[in-house]
DNA sequence: GCGATTCCGGAACGATCGGTTCAGAACTAT
DNA sequence: ATAGTTCTGAACCGATCGTTCCGGAATCGC
């Protein structure tokens, strides 16, 4: 036998998920990738296949943290309240690390529509079904069936816009109104 | 004196512009670029410069005729009844032209940052123009300052996530439904 | 020790990228 | 017709793209 010690999968993935993240699909290059991976090329294809691949992997595992974190935040706090909560995840000061790269999902979804649609669409389909637990979690407030799918869908508007915005690097006091008017509205309705 | 039709450079840009709307500025190499536009290399590069300067400009082209559209909706409608318009610019089936290409604004801030920053804060820049004519117009209508400065931010929150449903390719009756909704509780707010 | 096996740095692949150059076709004015 | 000017197709550039391959280093069982 010999050499059991492979690198860190799991350490390589995340940080091209980071890299993937803050740069987009077609503008992190394979040097980009194994540098912020520091693993070599061979590593590389040896481990993941290829980079889209890789991609798809990342795609996957983030939308599955970020179903995780909405499930759980919405466990251990009111519907509406949980809800909030998820809309300012990621809202750090600004400059610094992933708070102002976005969402994954909507930018996936954006930058691969015309070019790569099965990414697109899978993308798209990760965000239904965010979607679907807002829905889900309305439902439970009692709220009546067609409302909560009306009111899920807007939710997932204001979502996507917050993400934009978090990605046009908007000041995250800003941020902070616009979720904070939002909830107001969006409360009022319900 | 020699030769003076010029290929048509409106067209060409137009053609341009609709191509890169299509599929990014990454995606839109030189090749596909000549094609749609149906002049040569050599007429390109004497006419716009360099990829990057034509995609500026038709990105400038696209703000400008945005902000007219929105300008000219605003000035025949009621402000709510003309900023529902402008929200369902571009509605038409699915499957057809430009309707499932977002916007061009968002898309590329969303693209480019963190690739070529000053692109995308120029598109952020535009986005911006954009709320700042949805507040004017909400002051239009007696809203005091400060309700005006909010909801003309949620209104841009809920104007990206429609882009993003766009170029997601949900089906065109959903989001009128999404819209439909947005403005009733909007409407409410008000 | 040793052979066997696995890992990985780095060179090299062909393809494509955005951008340049140039010879000759196309056209007007005289 | 001809001279003068502009346009354009195609070849070409160096750089970079994603991917493959191989030789040597590393680590195992024995």
């Amino acid at each position: 036998m010999a050499r059991p010690v492979e690198f860190d999968r799991t350490l390589a993935r995340d940080r091209a998920l980071l890299l993937f993240w803050r740069r987009g699909y077609q503008a992190a290059s394979l040097a980009d990738l194994v540098a912020a991976m520091e693993i070599s090329r061979s590593s590389f294809y040896a481990a993941f296949g290829d980079k889209r691949a890789l991609f798809l992997e990342c795609l996957d595992l983030f939308a599955e943290r970020t179903l995780n974190f909405l499930n759980t935040t919405l466990e251990t706090h009111s519907p509406l309240d949980g809800l909030k909560r998820f809309f300012e995840m990621g809202l750090g000061r600004m400059g610094d690390g992933e708070s102002h790269w976005g969402c994954l999902l909507v930018n996936t979804s954006l930058e691969m529509a015309s070019v790569d649609d099965a990414l697109s669409q899978r993308a798209s389909a990760h965000l239904a079904r965010v979607q679907a637990a807002f829905e889900a979690s309305l439902l439970t407030t009692g709220c009546p069936a067609q409302k909560a799918a009306d009111l899920s869908a807007v939710l997932m508007l204001l979502l996507e816009g917050l993400r934009v915005s978090s990605r046009r690097a908007l000041p995250p006091e800003m941020q902070r109104n616009q979720i904070h008017t939002a909830f107001r509205i969006v409360d009022a309705a319900l």
